[in-house]
DNA sequence: TCATTAAATTGTT
DNA sequence: AACAATTTAATGA
């Protein structure tokens, strides 16, 4: 697990900055497309979507569970306290991952904090909504069941991330994590995030996430881009073992 | 639309 | 951590 102090306390995204989502943004809301016609209306007039600045948090452990979150636009890390006070980071969220749908299910508080690590676009469905959808709709249940099998794959995945000390390694595989089509549908070819973001993630300083990545362009799986990432080769990212170094 | 300037991001030590 | 180089975004004529 990563560790670090971003030592920021804004307030909910959706208390503050709601506001009807536009088209574009309805558009990029992957489950929108399996529901019937007039459950896609009632899901769409209770969706709400707010921008988080960075730093601000989109949900915090121990609050009740009010809505079920999703990435329009930007970054979001999942991160959690422990007891000394110090933040371990579990994953990033890029565009199309919609999360915490085990806690809305059994209509508990969150077990995380979600926290914007850039301005980004935060959509929320209410959980009623959320029962309802389930309750009515098959599309939904499949998309949902799909949602937390892949997510437990990726929680495997990230303890044995956790145990690498390669950070070659570490860097390829989070990247395999922010790249994965079923969570994160809307990030595409190209993945918007900074190299200093992406060390904030896997926990490494920017050089040697900057090392890694010109490793991993060298041997045609990524190529770097102005802010972003454009993944070449997913397979070689989730399993291909990077040289060692010595 | 283009040129200039500021800001963000990257590459390197 | 610091710095230079590069790329993008913002500004205004």
């Amino acid at each position: 697990m990563t560790r670090h102090n971003p030592g920021m306390t804004t307030d909910l995204t959706l208390h503050q900055r709601r506001r009807e989502p536009t088209a574009a943004e309805l558009d990029g809301i992957p489950w929108l497309k399996v529901l019937k016609s007039d459950q896609y209306e009632r899901a769409v007039s209770d969706l709400k979507v707010g921008d988080a600045m960075p730093g601000d948090f989109v949900c915090r452990v121990g609050r009740p569970v009010t809505y079920w979150f999703g990435v329009v636009e930007g970054l979001l890390k999942m991160s959690s306290d422990n007891e000394q006070g110090q933040t371990m980071t579990f994953a990033g969220l890029p565009p199309g991952g919609w999360f915490g749908e085990g806690t809305a299910l059994k209509r508990e508080s969150y077990r995380y904090n979600i926290q914007a690590l850039r301005k980004s676009v935060v959509a929320g469905l209410p959980v009623d909504t959320f029962h309802l959808l389930l309750d009515h709709s098959i599309g939904f249940n499949r998309f949902v069941m799909n949602q937390l099998n892949e997510r437990l794959g990726q929680f495997i995945a990230a303890r044995e991330i956790d145990r690498m000390n390669n950070p070659d390694l570490r860097v390829a595989r989070s990247l395999a994590a922010l790249f994965n089509p079923i969570l994160f549908p809307g990030v595409g070819d190209v993945l918007r995030i900074t190299q200093q973001e992406l060390a904030y993630l896997v926990g490494l300083s920017r050089q040697r996430v900057n090392e890694a990545l010109t490793a991993l362009e060298a041997q045609g799986t990524i190529r770097v881009e102005y802010g972003g990432l454009r993944i070449l080769d997913l397979e070689a990212l989730r399993s291909h073992v990077v040289p060692r170094v010595a």
